[in-house]
DNA sequence: GATATATTCAATCAATCTCTTGAATAATAT
DNA sequence: ATATTATTCAAGAGATTGATTGAATATATC
């Protein structure tokens, strides 16, 4: 029993819990994802997951707390961004704990995203080499200010809601590798549906923009 | 606004955010640095962290809910262990973070650990080098228990409490090498204190023994 | 200065989580 | 069978968390 003072490991222990507790919750891990794409203020982010702003300030703010976003003030607009790569790192681990042990990711992706594995995904190292072939087309479906905002090098940007009407734009024998944001972006999922239903070739890159940049690689602006 | 029916993204993001808050309470995260040793029984758990057996068994479920855990029944005994070793990935990364953004835990580890960094913990690389040489003493400073459930080859067991008693079993000039459950299992950093206050050439191994055993390497029993 | 805009703060209610208690299961031992 | 032991289940009180609302703060614009 000793005495009843709490020890280091227990005060450490409750630290990394709070951490834990800030990922445990959908909007921040989707804020989060969105914050992987690059800075990003609360207006913007609150209107992309439909919540009310004073919702999405507080949960920045509990991101905040736990020390994985930070903020900057620019005139009246506040930009919130990652605090770090070992964010995406832990992410990414907990996406991989949660895909091998949880049954319903699973399901749900088998169920939603029916045919995926018939999408053979393809590998960032393997899209360098086709690009540096000259091979294909790398195409970005996320909205136009994300895109603006950073992007793979020569990518060309057809928002998924236009890309019925923007088809010509592609040309009719090349391959198209598409992306988004991330591993679980559905954009890129749908695109590839839909060029494929028109009878191109198409496939989607493995993982989105941050893993990208992580990775170190170039990524261009504007 | 379309329908108002749940996305497949949100869905995933709703299972990725309760493994999240599996891991986001301090005695879950303690359980599984225990089991991270190798499988314990519900009393055994409940016994070394000061819970009340339906405590401990209650927060074993939600862990196995979120498929952190997974159990055996051997008679009226049930046995718990990690389902897979990416979760000590996640907990690694978790630590990582909170370690590199939280300013609280660098405050406990300068306060309580302190002259934490003087203690020049030894690598897993470094120590087989020794080890090969036949230089060090590596010492396990874990209960008895713990250290027949599984240690590193050729370890010594001393329990912390033990440990002045038993003084006499280290020979004098050789360095002590003393490691426990994990980064941050603090028997190792006292047992360290105490063998230097004692005159001996002691250093702590950086990691502990599931960090050992998930890197391949081999442990004895018994 | 007055007004508008972006964000945060504060208060509230509902929902969820945690711990305790005592009863219920499931296996072993007598 | 009965008793014993290990674990889980169920219910309740108290604390924490989440979304909403309206007010407050900070900056920019007129």
């Amino acid at each position: 029993m000793a005495t009843m003072s709490i020890t280091p490991k227990q005060a450490l222990f409750a630290e990394f819990a709070s951490v834990a507790r800030a990922i445990g919750h959908p909007h921040r891990l989707e804020i989060l994802e969105h914050l992987a794409q690059g800075e990003r203020g609360v207006d913007a982010l609150s209107a992309r997951l439909g919540l009310s702003i004073a919702n999405a300030s507080q949960h920045l703010q509990q991101l905040r707390r736990a020390g994985l976003v930070a903020s900057r003030r620019d005139g009246k607009f506040i930009f919130y961004r990652l605090s770090g790569d070992m964010i995406l790192a832990l992410l990414s681990s907990l996406r991989q704990v949660a895909e091998r042990n949880v049954a319903e990711v699973d399901r749900i992706v088998r169920g939603y995203f029916a045919g995926r594995d018939n999408m053979e995904p393809v590998s960032r190292a393997e899209l360098l080499e086709r690009l540096r072939a000259g091979l294909v087309t790398v195409l970005d479906v996320r909205p136009a200010d994300e895109f603006a905002s950073g992007h793979l090098p020569g990518a060309l940007n057809i928002p998924l809601g236009d890309l019925e009407a923007r088809l010509s734009e592609l040309q009719a024998g090349r391959e198209v590798i598409a992306y988004c944001r991330g591993a679980y972006c559905v954009l890129s999922f749908e695109a590839v549906a839909k060029l494929r239903a028109r009878g191109l070739k198409a496939r989607r890159l493995e993982e989105g923009l941050p893993e990208w940049r992580a990775a170190g690689l170039p990524t261009e602006h504007g």
